[in-house]
DNA sequence: CCGAATGAAAA
DNA sequence: TTTTCATTCGG
């Protein structure tokens, strides 16, 4: 968000005050600070001691990066800036809940939509709260461990910047940046910044993309990733999680053209680095150094399987034998040749094909996405996974050592351009291979495991931010076919990996049915299923399922290998099996995200990978896109898994129904007035208007009250029609909601008048009260018709809150009695039933209204219970 | 870039 | 006690 920089901030510093200018404050990603920490949920402030560790970590990785490096991220980070403050637990709560709050009331601002936020707030129980609370608490010891010296406020002077690090030049990626903290001059600064930590490398990349939550979120994902990947293991390409871990920021650069000579030798090079990397990762992993992140380890297995099977299918397929191939590049070095083999033949052909669509598709991605296009099919692909991994690479062995990283990359780019250009001598392809992987492993093997992790998470990321587009999916499937029936027959795991990857089983077995069928449909079936975890794919999965279905035969790789397919089949296959490996790791962030609304709990495969992160960042060049989908986009673009981890945390704190809150609402309501002063501001309120306030905050609250009015009425007249509607129905509401109004006899009334007192605390601020001046009498009727509406709408989206309801932790959505709810926890089930009633209700409503509304609501959730959407209906 | 909300922290 | 700033994003 703040993206581009917040206004705020960017202005300078001095506005009105000019007191500090606001720097921007990096986000503090948990991640970041300590991959290791695990938040598995709430509340665990156990790992501070970890998260000190991590911190330190955190911090010599952000000096590193900062200053550093560089790469890409550098320059971000320049951020000089400071880490950004924490969020508090309302504003947790805001970000959990206003995409509710906007779905019920679409046409509401923000500012009206944190009003309604803090009229739930404020009705929230203890208990809900109390889950915020903690969560904020943890993210801010989290984040005072990792930056000790911070200073909420930065100290007069202004920070400056540090001194090392620039500004930044964007202002927003500064969110994801971590700046140098430390140094964030004012303050804190300790760190040290060793250098170091190559192993923390993956957070690099990510932590700039995700958001502070996000970052605790993934931490927590992280943890249960680990867990998870046991069960299943994800593959995840190297390259790209190299990508998503390391430098977003050079991709940016090779996209945009920055270094343009480079570019293409960056991305050889890449290549060759990747599969080192790659190689390296493996056998870490193999060795079973996950401790730390279990995740990588598995993940990389696979990729080597594939790697393997497409280098072996390379081989053949230039010296035109197969099996020869395969024997060789089991050993070791697979990805080169693959890359080579595909390049030319198949891949030319592909590109054709993949061609029309290819930048748009990230998540087809996996494969080829960007980069791809710029080069050409395959060999774009190769390079970028290659170029992915080499960033891991760098990423885990040192940021701070670009030199080193770019001469070895260029020595890569050299042979790697050899190789395509020998393609043809598999001999040269080997050579190649075998170098690059030697050199791969052991860079890689000297480094601790904990860079595995790293960089298996990046690899299993993948990158796709964006959902796969129908196109490339075609052609991914086709290549994931193929890399089925080739790993079939090699006999390797591909099959199960990418079910593993897919965790949803049902991917698995459609693709082998689908590799079976050679049919382009299948293709994209294919790709579609792996992809498929987002749910918004849906149609590509039917397809490939039903395909799969079909096709139960076997395509030819299987059957002979290396006769009946060609060569390039078989390629393809391997090919497509890496990617889908990625793909896999991709879509699933991609899925993931896609959707709160699906939201599994599942992820399991955990990505989190920061590659996912990196990819997403990388994926959507626009500068918008970070800010937003920085935090957010997670629906709309599949940001990484991280984000969705971190939403998966996040969204393990309860979300609350606007029923509930509604209910709660008029409880609290009457609490207030009861307990205390307010209620006579209320009832002046109630009465109409502004009585003069006896306080400062009184009067501060009329004020906004005023201005509410003033701004609803502008709500209104935008939604005309609906505004009246909505009145009407919120008086019909108002009374066919009796049974639940009746729960609260006050409520209707008081209710109302609760929330807007709510709502309106803080005192105004200056500015404010200019603006508070007049309230118009007349308005406040209106403002309570609004919150009327509000409730009622709220009521309307429980059955939204869908997601809410399914989260990790256990969907709320067990029903309790209307009354037991009432009474204390917030439950959104309750308010259901009194919904429901409410729904018939509404329903009569709905004839006016017209099914716009509700067919809005439905369209947006899909999920939700019947109930709800009657009540939406309404 | 402001704003509307709450909260934490600093001045 | 007052100010900043954290998130969000429409205006």
């Amino acid at each position: 968000m703040k993206g581009e920089g917040r206004g705020k901030e960017l202005p300078v510093a001095g506005e009105v005050t000019g007191k500090r200018p606001k720097r921007k404050c990096l986000q503090w990603h948990p991640l970041l600070s300590k991959k290791a920490l695990d938040f598995s949920e709430e509340e665990e402030e156990e790992d501070e001691e970890e998260l000190e560790k991590s911190v330190l970590c955190s911090q010599e990785r952000d000096s590193q990066v900062q200053c550093g490096s560089t790469t890409a991220e550098v320059e971000e980070d320049s951020n000089e800036q400071r880490a950004r403050r924490p969020m508090n637990a309302f504003l947790l709560f805001c970000k959990r809940h206003r995409s509710l709050v906007r779905q019920e009331h679409p046409r509401l601002d923000n500012r009206g939509a944190t009003k309604i936020l803090a009229d739930w707030w404020a009705v929230l129980e203890p208990k809900e709260k109390q889950k915020y609370t903690d969560m904020a608490k943890e993210y801010k010891d989290a984040f005072m461990k990792a930056n000790p010296g911070y200073k909420w406020c930065p100290t007069t002077s202004k920070p400056v910047k540090s001194p090392s690090c620039q500004l930044v030049s964007n202002p927003r990626k500064k969110v994801w940046s971590f700046s140098c903290n430390s140094s964030k001059d004012s303050t804190a600064k300790k760190v040290p910044k060793t250098d170091s930590m190559p192993q923390l490398n993956f957070a690099m990349a990510d932590p700039t993309k995700m958001g502070g939550l996000s970052m605790l979120l993934l931490a927590g994902e992280h943890a249960l990733t680990n867990r998870e990947i046991p069960s299943s293991t994800k593959p995840s390409l190297p390259d790209t999680a190299s990508e998503g871990t390391s430098f977003p920021e050079d991709k940016e650069e090779m996209l945009s053209g920055t270094i343009p000579n480079r570019v293409p030798a960056i991305t050889e090079s890449r290549v060759q680095a990747p599969l080192s990397p790659a190689a390296e990762v493996t056998e870490n992993e193999t060795v079973g150094s996950q401790s730390s992140l279990s995740v990588a380890p598995e993940g990389r297995p696979c990729r080597q399987s594939a790697l393997f099977q497409l280098a072996e299918m390379c081989l053949a397929s230039e010296a035109g034998k197969m099996d020869t191939a395969v024997s060789q590049s089991e050993d070791s070095s697979s990805t080169e040749s693959l890359q080579q083999t595909t390049i030319k033949p198949e891949i030319k052909e592909e590109k054709a094909d993949a061609d029309p669509c290819p930048s748009s598709s990230h998540t087809s991605a996996l494969l080829p996405s960007p980069s791809s296009v710029t080069s050409t099919s395959t060999d774009a692909i190769v390079t970028q996974f290659s170029s992915q991994n080499a960033r891991v690479k760098k990423s885990k062995k040192k940021d701070v050592a670009r030199p080193n990283e770019d001469d070895e990359v260029l020595c890569s780019e050299k042979k790697i351009v050899k190789c395509n250009h020998a393609e043809s001598n598999e001999d040269s392809v080997c050579s190649t291979i075998e170098a690059v992987a030697k050199g791969a492993w052991i860079d890689t093997e000297g480094k601790p495991t904990k860079k595995i992790p790293s960089t298996l998470i990046v690899g299993n990321s993948g990158l796709p931010k964006k959902k796969s587009k129908p196109k490339t999916k075609t052609f991914i499937k086709e290549n994931i076919r193929e890399l089925d029936d080739s790993s079939r027959q090699c006999g390797q795991y591909t099959s199960s990996e990418v079910e593993m990857k897919i965790e949803n089983a049902d991917v698995s077995p459609q693709k082998e049915e689908e590799e079976a069928n050679i049919e382009s449909t299948d293709l994209q079936g294919c790709m579609a299923e792996p992809h498929h975890s987002p749910s918004s794919h849906s149609p590509a999965k039917l397809k490939e399922e039903d395909k799969g279905k079909e096709r139960s035969g076997d395509p030819s790789c299987e059957s002979n290998p290396g006769s009946r397919k060609s060569e390039r089949s078989c390629k393809g296959a391997l090919y497509k099996t890496l990617v889908s490996e990625g793909m896999l790791t991709s879509l699933r962030a991609n899925i993931d995200r896609g959707k709160r609304g699906a939201f599994r709990t599942s992820d399991h495969d955990a990505n989190w990978s920061d590659d996912s992160w990196t990819v997403a960042q990388m994926g959507p060049n626009n500068p918008k896109k970070l800010k937003k989908s920085k935090s957010k986009d997670e629906s709309s673009q599949g940001l990484g898994k991280l984000e969705e981890e971190f939403e998966k945390k996040f969204n393990s704190l309860p979300q609350y129904s606007p029923m509930t809150f509604d209910k709660k609402g008029t409880t609290v309501a009457k609490k207030k007035k009861m307990d205390s002063p307010t209620v006579a501001e209320d009832a002046s309120k109630v009465g109409k208007g502004p009585s003069p306030s006896q306080k400062k905050t009184s009067f501060h609250k009329i004020v906004r009250k005023h201005k509410h009015k003033k701004e609803k009425p502008g709500a209104v007249d935008k939604a005309v029609v609906q505004t009246d509607s909505t009145m009407l129905d919120s008086a019909s509401k108002a009374k066919s909601c009796a049974p639940i109004a009746i729960m609260c006899p006050d409520v209707q009334g008081t209710t109302s008048m609760e929330m807007l007192v709510g709502s309106q605390k803080r005192k105004a601020r200056k500015t404010k009260i200019t603006h508070l001046v007049r309230t118009a009498d007349g308005s406040v009727s209106p403002a309570e018709e609004e919150k009327i509406r509000d409730l009622n709408q709220e009521q309307d989206k429980k059955p939204f809150p869908q997601q809410n309801l399914c989260n990790e932790k256990g969907c709320y959505s067990t029903p309790r009695s209307e009354e037991a709810e009432r009474s204390t926890v917030p439950q959104e089930l309750p308010a259901f039933f009194s919904l429901a009633a409410l729904a018939e209700v509404a329903a009569m409503e709905n004839v006016h209204r017209g099914q716009r509304g509700l067919a809005e609501s439905q369209k947006k959730e899909l999920t939700q219970t019947p109930v709800l959407i009657s009540c939406a209906d309404q």
